[in-house]
DNA sequence: TTTATATTTGCAACTTAGTTGCATTTATAT
DNA sequence: ATATAAATGCAACTAAGTTGCAAATATAAA
């Protein structure tokens, strides 16, 4: 279950991802808003805004939850296939637009692929 | 640093990766060994296995550990680079020996890659 | 074979990320 | 204005893994 309410927290969380395609861990995001809000409520409101398929989420290498703004997700299908890089020099995480072919496995049926992508950021190769 | 004495708890552990390809998680190994070793002794020596380039680890969905035997690691080179297959019914992970082409892009030098390949598994399917 | 010593182990306590139950508050439709 | 379902805060909890330290043990040296 989605959204229901236009609430603050909504709001807030929002405004966290408004610009670039960066993807936020769940818990910088739980540290940037714990003086307006509960770390219950951002874990629930990220939970909510994943299933209307405005943010998606995955896992980064150390076991930690990161979502993303959606790029064309809907409700009922999210569409976020896509890979995600992470500069193992600064941490940051974000989605890459690029196609990534995933061949078929003998006796498996593939329904979905988790990819990250890791190496150094355009900022931190040039330190 | 690695292993440097064979104990018994080495021992279990190598014989727990025996037999297959499959992966197993180190909360299972740590319960399934919890009768005879310490976690702490059991998260310590697949540290150690790892180092050694005896086996190498990864991260499963929902945020665990998993380690798997290598194949063709050493001590100063990890090569599993190999994507892994879940089974999203049974949640068994293994390794699959497929090649995927991550493309090259702009501005990031890549070092290396974390492919979770999610469906359903030969047994899963049948049924 | 005994001894010295560095490695390994167990234990308890801790950490980090995230979850749950429940009472209170609040947004929204009526 | 009010009823009510949804959202929130709080505290307590969970699960996976880590750390410090004292005790035990494998191995090399004598």
């Amino acid at each position: 279950m989605g959204i229901i309410r236009k609430t603050e927290s909504v709001g807030a969380l929002l405004n966290e991802f408004k610009n670039g395609s960066n993807a936020i861990s769940a818990i910088t995001l739980v540290k940037r808003l714990e003086s307006k809000f509960n770390k219950t409520t951002v874990y629930r409101v990220l939970d909510k805004l994943e299933d209307d398929g405005v943010l998606h989420s995955f896992m980064g290498d150390k076991g930690i939850k990161w979502y993303a703004k959606c790029d064309g997700c809907s409700k009922s299908e999210h569409v976020d296939l896509h890979p995600h890089f992470q500069c193992v020099a600064c941490g940051k995480i974000d989605c890459v637009a690029v196609d990534v072919t995933i061949p078929k496995i003998p006796n498996r049926e593939i329904t979905a692929s988790q990819i990250l992508i890791q190496g150094t950021c355009e900022g931190c190769t040039s330190k």
